[in-house]
DNA sequence: GAACACAAAGTTGTATACAATACAAGAGTT
DNA sequence: AACTCTTGTATTGTATACAACTTTGTGTTC
């Protein structure tokens, strides 16, 4: 582990340093959606004034993991249910198609740090450490994008996944990760085996899988969120 | 006060305002690939202190239309061939489906304002104005993704048209932007008729065409775009 | 004459001060 | 007691001042 072990204590004093800082933060599902973020406050915590601060929220608002209001401030996105859908629909159509590219071209480093990605996250899991591992299972998804050579398209996955973390937060149904390990293993064995189209269908099915597992029914977000950034 | 009553007539002292103003004259090329945007040059053009103009810098940085350095500022982008590909290539994956939901969902106001804008596109090529005509070529698009209705790959795509203009200006070959005229013609068409498969398909032969009257051979485009900086 | 070193000018990065807006509480009136 | 207007506080938006860096031009040395 080369610089784990801290939650906030080594200060990356820079304004995309703060950005990845909350997005991490927002990913382990330690800030949850609707929690406010003030500027003077971060701008404490960072040891750095508000001018960094607001570069470093405005990064977030562009890939929709906060929402900033004029003269309201910044808090962390919570998506409805329609933009939901909306996600997971773009990963449908995106992510199939990026993991048969990505059968294609992998190497066995590629295989080896998907593997190792696996591991960490079950490990995670058994450390009772649930926010990490969603986080790590997140990663296994734009590890695939990347490995598929195409940069722009893995940027859009990569804010897709953020988005997905945020609705996992709000909408989220069943306790058991269990189809995940299934889904990952078996998707890592078709990417090692470069076996293109059963890469690209079960992608597609693990995310339909996760799409409905999701409790999107019509009762709309905002009074959950609501209730969420009350019990902070 | 030197408030030129200028090219864009409504001066628009806002962060986002600014921003689309600049978005806008990329679009149009009138401003080319490669040239420096300086601060207190646009802060003096907008009339408002740098802190707005590093904002809107910082927004276009995000859609990848301008580059910004650390310590070396911003500048206008310029897509090497590789971007160039990528870039066309997620549009060959996200709009023939998004033009095929379009197909299902679109309005009789739908396509007349596609039609709308296909005669602005004419009416600005008649008037001489290359420039609109493509940025009005770009809107046709963005609007088929808004049709479909689907935000989130609507913003995709959009950002995807904003790169594709400089990679026209940095590659483009052909002299003839004719193809594009029946391409959208035969596409509303496809559209008004609800016929999804064909507007799918209509949508990738287009893309198709465009991306290979690129000229993206290996000489990388920096020298050109160093070129028009120059000729300026 | 070429190369290097240094100085000066200009530009960006950051912090701070001030202005404007939103939110909350309280006083006063009906 | 309910409502509204006013006032006070807190937070955001913007401008400006200062620091750090990059670049450019000049002069010295070999």
């Amino acid at each position: 582990m080369t610089r784990t072990a801290d939650s906030t204590s080594a200060p990356p004093a820079t304004s995309d340093g703060i950005a990845q800082a909350l997005s991490l933060a927002i990913h382990e599902h330690r800030i949850l959606p609707g929690t406010k973020l003030g500027e003077d406050e971060l701008s404490e915590i960072y040891g750095v004034s508000r001018t960094v601060v607001r570069a470093a929220l405005q990064t977030l608002s562009h890939i929709k993991l906060v929402d900033i209001r004029r003269n309201k401030g910044a808090s962390v996105a919570s998506p409805s249910t329609k933009e939901a859908h909306e996600v997971f629909e773009a990963r449908e159509l995106l992510e199939p198609r990026t993991a048969s590219s990505a059968a294609k071209r992998a190497t066995s480093e590629d295989i080896a740090m998907l593997e190792r990605h696996i591991n960490d996250e079950h490990a995670a899991l058994d450390a009772n450490d649930p926010g990490r591992a969603l986080y790590l299972s997140g990663l296994f998804h734009t590890e695939i994008a990347r490995i598929a050579g195409q940069a722009t398209i893995a940027g859009f996955i990569e804010t897709l996944i953020a988005r997905s973390s945020l609705i996992i937060a709000l909408y989220w149904r069943r306790e058991s990760a269990l189809c995940e390990k299934h889904a990952h293993h078996a998707l890592l064995h078709a990417l090692a085996d470069h076996k293109e189209q059963q890469a690209e269908e079960l992608m597609r099915s693990h995310l339909v899988d996760l799409h409905s597992a999701l409790d999107l029914r019509e009762r709309n977000g905002r009074t959950l969120s609501l209730k969420d950034a009350l019990s902070s």
